[in-house]
DNA sequence: AACCGCTTGTGAACGCAGGAACAAAGTCGC
DNA sequence: GCGACTTTGTTCCTGCGTTCACAAGCGGTT
C-alpha cells in the first residue's frame, strides 16, 4: 500500500477529520448516500473551502457536480486516522474525570480501547468501570509491557502527575494525554498533549469581557 | 481606567496566560520573589521569547537584568484575565463528567462560580455535588435569570445539546463550552468553544502513528 | 562614578493556517 | 449528442502566530 501523497497532514487538519468523520457517520446512519461540501462544512461548523482543502490531503475522493459519497468518504477518513486498528490506551487517576473517560463509549468505536484502569486510593482498586476493575498504581509497568499500550491517559492530581509521566514513558508509552493541571516533561520521542479544562473556561470567560468591552453597542 | 495598549489580545495568548498564572501562583506559594523569562517559559512550556511576547500585551511589567516579579505579574495578570471578578456559570448535564467539573476546586480560584447544577435523569436530581444540589432542568431558565448567569456549560449527552444550547443562548447565556460530541449553532452574539475529548485522543494518537512511519530509525 | 553582565522588550523574517476565487470535470436536461 | 449547471480540487493571497536576533535598560562591582 504506496503513499504517493505527501506524507505529512497538519495536525489541524487532522482534528478536523475526526470531525468530518463523526458527522458522516451520523448521515450514514441517517441513510444518507451522497453530501455537498457545502452541508457536510455546516454541519462540521468549517469553511466549505477549508473542508475541501482538508479532504485534498487524502486525494480525490468526491465527484464533481455531485458531492461526496458518504459511506465511501468515512471509510477514507478512518483509515488515515487508523480507527480500525485498535490502540491499548491504560488511564491513571480514576477519580469524577478518569472514570468519565473510562465509562465513555465513543472511545471503543473510534479505535481506542482502555485495557487498564489504575489508582493509589486503596478505596478505588477494584472497582469496576466500564467492564474494567480498577487496579493498583503498582501493576502499571507490568500492564503497560503486557498489553503493549502505545498511549496512556493521565487524570491525576497535579502533584503526582509528572511522576506518572514518567513511570509511563519509562514503561514504553509513547504517546501521553495529560488533563492534570501542569507542564509535563517528558523525554525524547514521547508526544505529550494536554488538555486543560480550566484554561479552556478562562478563554472563554476572557473573549466574552472583551467582546462586551469591544462593541458596547 | 484608561488602556493605553492595543486592546486586542491574541487568542492564543490568552490561553497562555492563564497557564503563566498558574505557575505563578506555585512559585509565589513556594516563596519565590523575582524569575526570569527563561525559567518561566521552560515550567509553562514555552519559548522563553514567546513567553515575553506575551507579556508585553499587558505592557512593561519586568526589571531588565533581573526578571519579573512573582507576585506582580501574577496580581497583573489576574486582573487582565478577569480572575478576581466572580463569574456565575451553570452546568447541564450531571454525568461523570459534569461531576467532575461540578467538584473541581481549581474553577473557584479562578473566578468562576457555578451557580446552578441541572439534569434531566429524576434519579440525578437533589444529589449533592461541591456544594450545590442538582435541579431539574426545567428550572434553567430561571436560575439563569435570577443568578444573571454568563456562562453555560454543557455536558449532556449529544443528543440533547442542541436544545440545551438553545435555552441557555434564551435565557441571556453569552458564552458556552462545549463538551458533546457535537457541533452546535448559536445565534450571533453567543460564543460557543468547544472541547472535543475524542477528538484530543484521535490526535494524538494519529501524530504518534506518523512518527513511527516518518522516522523509522 | 564608570564599567560589565544579565535580562527585558521589540523589530524583522519565516512558516503556516484560513479564505476567496478560478479552472477542471462530471451529470442532468434537451 | 450537445450545452449548461453544479461541485470538486487547486492556486493565490492575506493575515496571524512563532521564532530568531538585537538594542535598550538596570543592578552589581570596582
Amino acid at each position: 500500500m504506496i503513499q504517493p501523497r505527501p506524507r505529512t497532514i497538519p495536525e489541524a487538519t487532522v482534528a478536523r477529520l475526526a470531525v468530518y468523520l463523526r458527522v458522516l457517520s451520523a448521515l450514514a446512519d441517517a441513510g444518507r448516500s451522497t453530501v455537498a461540501s457545502g452541508e457536510l462544512a455546516a454541519a462540521a461548523g468549517v469553511n466549505p473551502a477549508g473542508l475541501r482543502k482538508d479532504l485534498s490531503h487524502l486525494g480525490p475522493c468526491g465527484v464533481r457536480g455531485v458531492g461526496y459519497e458518504v459511506a465511501t468518504l468515512r471509510d477514507r477518513i478512518s483509515g488515515v486516522l487508523g480507527v480500525e486498528r485498535s490502540r491499548a490506551c491504560v488511564l491513571v487517576g480514576i477519580g469524577n474525570l478518569g472514570s468519565a473517560l473510562a465509562d465513555y463509549a465513543g472511545f471503543g468505536s473510534r479505535g481506542f480501547e482502555f485495557v487498564g484502569l489504575f489508582d493509589a486510593a486503596p478505596a478505588r482498586i477494584g472497582q469496576r468501570i466500564g467492564g474494567l476493575t480498577v487496579r493498583p498504581i503498582d501493576e502499571l509497568e507490568d500492564v503497560v509491557t503486557a498489553t503493549q499500550a502505545s498511549i496512556g491517559v493521565i487524570t491525576t492530581p497535579a502533584e503526582v502527575a509528572q511522576s506518572v509521566c514518567d513511570r509511563l514513558a519509562d514503561a514504553g508509552v509513547r504517546s501521553i494525554l495529560n488533563f492534570a493541571p501542569v507542564t509535563l516533561a517528558a523525554p525524547d520521542g514521547v508526544d505529550v498533549r494536554k488538555v486543560d479544562l480550566s484554561v479552556e473556561l478562562q478563554v472563554l470567560a476572557f473573549v466574552g469581557q472583551q467582546r462586551l468591552v469591544g462593541e458596547p453597542a
